[in-house]
DNA sequence: GCCGATTCGTTGAGATCTCAACATTCACAG
DNA sequence: CTGTGAATGTTGAGATCTCAACGAATCGGC
């Protein structure tokens, strides 16, 4: 009845669990590690310092670093009381709340960074060849396809990291 | 001074980012939601299961499962709240604690896994084509070897699950 | 034998995540 | 203007994970 996993397909996935796995939480101990960051909050903080005005609704913020609402929620307010955060209510809707990314939030962020991005390269992206960086873009692009409709025409700028100014003005 | 990532590799790196983080989470829901079974503790359940005579060593499972020793303990304890598991103590080594599946817990995992497996074709195989699915092995593969020294020769047999196993992963 | 170092598995505290329920506000058809 | 339905963000409870510390048992050199 069931179609089950073939060998090579057994092996496939569970290599897949495995490097998956190994890697993110490799990196969340290291960003724990050096800079006392859970990933899932350093990712909230790089999608806040790419916005303009360093600012997003707290719904755009859920979309973009991948997080539920109620995550979003418990999430900021930690941050908030790090002082990295700071909610504001929107003037146009007044059910929406806007985080803005303060100047600590944005040192901190600037201040983990260099780490986690070596982080990246030395698991992720020196190991393999680039032909097979290039592979892993497309069948990682590929997956997310088929698990989100994507209705958006949004191409995540994706820019670079905390970038430019360092240095918060 | 920093090597930042250029805007291929930033690519690569968000769309790996969210392709993971996607299927596991749709995985890990649609488990949760058909089988009330979360997807670490099937994770140890499959692991179990393919042992001979259905039960391990806590930390042989704990290496298996990808798991710490601390989750493994805390996860096989709501595991025998469960009737899932039971353990018994080593009779080679007074601090041992030996996991074993029982009945019951193999009949939870046999109920739960086609509907995983499915699962785990609808998100992960069918959307790739085959070379893809190829190439994604080989990359998990070496991902896994570069963060993991792998000083043993238990060429973790992977393979299908000795007999009457009904496990996918 | 013996003592220090290591391994095993557990435990408790704290942090984060999930889920469901909720109050508030908005959108809009009537 | 009004009421219903949808959307926003929050909250609390419960579940899981991490981390550090711990007792018990084993190992190894002497």
């Amino acid at each position: 009845m069931t179609r089950w996993l073939d060998p090579e397909e057994q092996q496939t996935w569970r290599a897949f669990l495995g490097a998956t796995q190994l890697v993110f939480e490799q990196l969340d101990r290291e960003l724990q590690r050096d800079s006392s960051i859970p990933h899932g909050y350093y990712e909230i903080l790089v999608r806040l310092s790419e916005a303009p005005e360093r600012s997003l609704r707290m719904s755009a913020l859920a979309d973009r670093s991948q997080s539920s609402r109620s995550r979003l929620s418990h999430a900021v307010a930690r941050l908030e009381d790090k002082g990295w955060v700071r909610r504001e209510t929107c003037a146009s809707d007044k059910r929406g709340q806007i985080a803005r990314l303060t100047d600590q939030g944005f040192a901190a962020l600037a201040a983990a960074a260099p780490g986690h991005v070596a982080g990246v390269r030395r698991h992720v992206f020196d190991p393999l060849t680039p032909d097979q960086v290039r592979q892993l873009r497309e069948i990682s692009t590929r997956l997310v396809e088929a698990l989100q409709p994507e209705p958006e025409c949004l191409a995540t700028v994706v820019g670079q990291a905390p970038t430019a100014s360092p240095v918060p003005s």
